[in-house]
DNA sequence: GTGCTTGCAAAGACTTTGCAAACTT
DNA sequence: AAGTTTGCAAAGTCTTTGCAAGCAC
């Protein structure tokens, strides 16, 4: 079982091309901070959230202040670059969406927060047929499972805390 | 097709007896305020926000406040008398669960704002591969459909929004 | 009478916005 | 040079909480 923690650098530089490209063709502009906030963003993989980008990104960049970071990130949610999700807290999460697929299911971890991203393929089939019933168009759709550790419980452990660097 | 817009009797006063038992097992009391904030919820079977109770109870009791609703709300839920439903918005909604069914699916008309409340049992089978494949033990899952109305793009007006008396 | 409840207003948490200075093009 | 973007601080939205007066038991 292999995990990986940092996105391949061919997918960075075509994120981040796509990232350049899509401010340029909203007629908005390639600023320093924008760009501390992409590579904050695209640093690993996890989940992170608004506090957590700006946190980051001033690491990068220490002038960057928060308004700038909720400024950028419907940028990057737009450029279909972040997908943000909503699992019920008073904050968003948002998740590198780099590969660019749909997947419409996630597994939240309550033990480590951990949010897995799945594929659900029969959701659509569903969104299908409650169309017939109700007289509506689906849109979109959101499974969203939320569990918690086997290891923790058994073993007093969970897994993917131990994992966790910070 | 009939929609029903009202709790039947029985159930409103079998509601009621819940909620007083609820309140008395907790050794807390039975006071004038919760009693109309109940009658508010119970008044319709629309879903609601707590904003909505709040104008709701004051209709029953003037001297009603929004810290009470809030303090209330959570009695409500406990009890299983509400059902509280985040779809994404900064505001929670509130259903009725007389029935005590376990529906785990929401459709929601992103046009009238209609929560359509469907039983999906096919996500009791899923949650049980997900436990498998990510070392996981579900605790609850949710499907969400965001959806528009079909009647709505073809004739230009919503059935929803035609019965809403408001 | 005891101690839970209430209304009020203030506080909290996250996010958005007005504005003058700074920066991209 | 023109007009977008930034940081700062204030404002906004929903919800929670501290406190003294009031009410249920």
């Amino acid at each position: 079982m292999t995990t990986i923690n940092e996105i391949p650098e061919e997918e960075l530089k075509k994120s981040r091309e796509i990232f350049k490209e899509f401010i340029i063709k909203k007629k908005l502009r390639v600023t320093n901070q924008r760009l501390a906030i992409f590579e904050a963003a695209f640093n690993q993989v996890e989940h992170f959230t608004a506090d957590d980008l700006l946190e980051k990104s001033r690491k990068i960049d220490r002038t960057i202040s928060r308004a700038t970071v909720y400024r950028t990130l419907p940028i990057l949610t737009e450029s279909s670059l972040l997908k943000e999700i909503d699992i019920g807290k008073d904050f968003k999460y948002y998740l590198l969406n780099y590969n660019q697929k749909t997947e419409h299911a996630q597994v939240i971890c309550l033990d480590c927060d951990k949010i897995h991203e799945l594929d659900a393929p029969f959701m659509e089939w569903y969104a299908d047929s409650i169309a017939q019933k109700l007289g509506l168009i689906p849109e979109s759709q959101r499974l969203q499972v939320s569990a918690r550790c086997q290891k923790l419980s058994e073993q007093g452990q969970c897994p993917n805390l131990d994992k966790r660097a910070v």
